[in-house]
DNA sequence: TAACATTATAAGCAACTGCTTATAAAAAAG
DNA sequence: CTTTTTTATAAGCAGTTGCTTATAATGTTA
């Protein structure tokens, strides 16, 4: 796979708001799926799909503790993209014509 | 629309070859549709679908100059934004493991 | 005016996505 | 050993996406 899959293989990832939302809630700290499941509205099935495609992206990282699976964000540049977007968001309605 | 569907909208447009393809290639210069259908190998029409995609999330701008269609990148912020994400890759590829 | 160039849109359809419900697997508790 | 907890996976299906082909719209050139 090379740099433009990944590249896009992330954008689209982030490109869904459940994951957006999964990923922005772990962006600090690590959390089991039934924290997770616990703090959202949407089925554990869901979920746990949305975690592998997020898993699959290479953006998110798990391991087992006890019975427990915790999530955690891998790449750190995500923290560094999600600004980057929160920039451009202010700018798309700074630039908004109304 | 709020940030988060705004910030959704944004990856998802980005989050497909093409499209990416594209957006990268107007991030220095406008180009107009004629010239784009050239250097690429996609049909017009599916260029255009695209085109319209790309404009609807906000990202290019078009301004009609006699008889083309000359588009740009209508937000500064996703220049940011593909160079976070170059450096995440960069990071990716770093920590793969074998 | 007829033919051409440039771009957008519409229709149709195959492929993909995202959800729900049901089930599996594995470890822990009773 | 049965039940419970935690997570993942599978099947099914409605909805969306992405492509192709065809056509429209508009301005230009012969």
């Amino acid at each position: 796979m090379n740099s433009e899959d990944v590249s896009v293989k992330i954008f689209k990832a982030l490109g869904h708001p459940i994951r957006l939302q999964i990923v922005k809630s772990l962006l600090t700290e690590s959390r089991c799926v039934c924290d997770l499941n616990l703090s959202f509205d949407f089925s554990q099935a869901n979920l746990s799909q949305h975690l592998k495609i997020l898993r699959e992206a290479g953006i998110l990282e798990s391991k087992k503790i006890g019975v427990e699976m915790h999530y955690h964000v891998k790449l750190k540049g995500i923290s560094r993209l999600l600004s980057a977007m929160d920039q451009t968001v202010a700018e798309y309605f700074e630039t908004l014509d109304f």
